[in-house]
RNA sequence: CGGGGUGUAGCUCAGCCUGGUAGAGCGCCAGCUUUGGGAGCUGGAUGUCGUAGGUUCGAAUCCUAUCGCCCCGACCA
């Protein structure tokens, strides 16, 4: 992609709208703009991030053995009367008539609609276990939407739902998200800590929010060390048993500031650390709070109707774009982890109009594009400073600078945008050393 | 929803107290010079001063109402 036609709007002051380096960054970059509150347009720069990371929780998810489905956004009213949430939910819940005059709602969470898909397609056990997700917008009425993208009233999130036919085996479907959760986050580059959690207005007895940690993450977390470092689990078979791994890391002392408890840290013992950190994950196992009252029933092993057991597992997928930029930038701007990034690398040419350097950067677009690599070239008709100064921004893992000079003595720079470190390097060494990096 | 702040050019903001007919920097357009970390000079375009009322000879400025946005708190992926 040649950045003289991108569409990357970008800016060199801060919005005075946006506090946090997050949202700063995001405007700066180009990545977002405000439509109004806590609801935003996402630009090409930020819709290639967002969909970066809705496909490595894609991916997980399909490992872990769930199911993409897509349900709708506007949803019957007449649903939620039946699970007794219509009027629980409260003014958070976006309510709408249609022509008719019927009820009609913008769904904050689909639990049951989801349920309402099952009852009506699966009888029997013999079909379970069933875990069905979707990546889909939804929308909450937040009193107060603040933080960009962190906290929007519409937001993207990857919602999970599992059916088992009892405790047990609804604890292994709890536990396989629990394992697809470490891994996804882990992928995206983030430190995510599971903490046990209040399973809130959703109901339920078992749930886990994941934490992840940012210097600048809106609550302190206090945890035992040992997690800062844990590695997630490789090779997961998601058949087997996961519990052990589920104990291995329930077993050290994690919590958020509201939850913390100096007392129970102290008894679990080990070296404890605060740090400060986003919710982007969380799990619940609410076994037949929705099946019940829904009917959700199959028939069991015995020839009797059973309510099936449910627990649904989210992601804030919008949110982890703004996570992610927490726990990754500098003074600069942003610092994306490679699995995310918009692009893999960014070429900067010094000298636009320069026959040599614009030959040379036609070449290596090519070349890297050829191995696989998404590419975004600066062929503006820009000072060298301006280039920098976007290409630092908007955050790309490597740069690649081409200069006259250099290109005459036939070497271009290769940059990390993280490490700062560069070195002078022949065109082919370049294209070889990105294709290796990646 | 309680408390606070703010709204003037695309962005950051000055002007408001003490009313006199719209400003700066950056950005944008044109030209010349410049060219390895957000250039210099010259010329140019851009505003219903959030909106609606009111006071006044005259309102960005004073008064009233209203809307938007931001921050702190209670709540949340």
């Amino acid at each position: 992609m040649r950045l003289s036609r991108f569409f990357l709007p970008t800016l060199k002051e801060n919005p005075s709208e946006a506090q946090i380096v997050s949202h700063r960054l995001m405007l700066r970059a180009g990545m977002v703009r405000q439509h109004t509150a806590g609801i935003y347009n996402w630009l090409p720069l930020g819709t290639r991030v967002l969909q970066n990371i809705a496909n490595i929780v894609r991916d997980e998810q399909n490992c872990a053995g769930a199911q993409e489905i897509i349900m709708p956004t506007i949803q019957s009213g007449e649903l939620w009367k039946e699970s007794g949430r219509y009027d629980d939910y409260g003014p958070e819940m976006l309510r709408i008539k249609d022509r008719h005059d019927r009820d009609m709602l913008y769904g904050p969470t689909h639990e049951e609609v989801v349920t309402d898909i099952f009852r009506y397609n699966v009888k029997s056990y013999r079909e379970l276990p069933k875990n069905l997700y979707q990546i889909h917008w939804k929308f909450r009425d937040e009193v107060r939407p603040r933080f960009g993208v962190m906290r929007g009233r519409e937001f993207l999130m990857k919602d999970a739902y599992s059916f088992d036919i009892d405790y047990e085996r609804s604890k292994h479907a709890y536990n396989q998200m629990f394992v697809a959760y470490l891994r996804t986050f882990a992928r995206m580059g983030l430190k995510a800590i599971p903490m046990k959690a209040d399973s809130g207005p959703i109901g339920g007895d078992l749930s886990h929010e994941f934490i992840v940690l940012a210097e600048t993450g809106e609550s302190a977390v206090f945890c035992h060390k040992t997690l800062l470092e844990k590695p997630v689990p490789e090779n997961v078979n998601y058949e087997g048993d996961l519990q052990p791994i589920v104990d291995d890391w329930t077993s050290y002392y994690a919590a958020t500031e509201e939850k913390h408890d100096p007392v129970a840290a102290a008894q679990i013992g080990g070296e404890l650390v605060s740090a400060r950190g986003i919710e982007v994950g969380h799990i619940f196992h609410f076994g037949k709070k929705y099946s019940d009252p829904m009917k959700a029933n199959v028939i069991g092993p015995d020839g009797n109707q059973t309510a099936v057991f449910m627990g649904s597992y989210g992601i804030g997928v919008s949110r982890l774009v703004g996570a992610i930029i927490e726990a990754n930038h500098d003074d600069a701007g942003i610092i994306w982890p490679a699995s995310v990034a918009p692009f893999h690398v960014g070429i900067i040419n010094l000298k636009t109009g320069d026959t040599a350097c614009d030959d040379a950067c036609a070449k290596l677009h090519k070349a890297i594009k050829l191995n696989g690599l998404d590419v975004l070239c600066d062929d503006r008709d820009e000072r060298a400073g301006v280039k920098f100064a976007d290409m630092d921004l908007i955050g790309l893992p490597w740069q690649v600078i081409v200069g006259p000079k250099g290109v005459a003595k036939g070497v271009v720079e290769l940059k990390n945008r993280r490490t700062g470190a560069r070195e002078e390097l022949s065109m082919d060494a370049v294209i070889t050393k990105l294709t290796v990096a990646a």
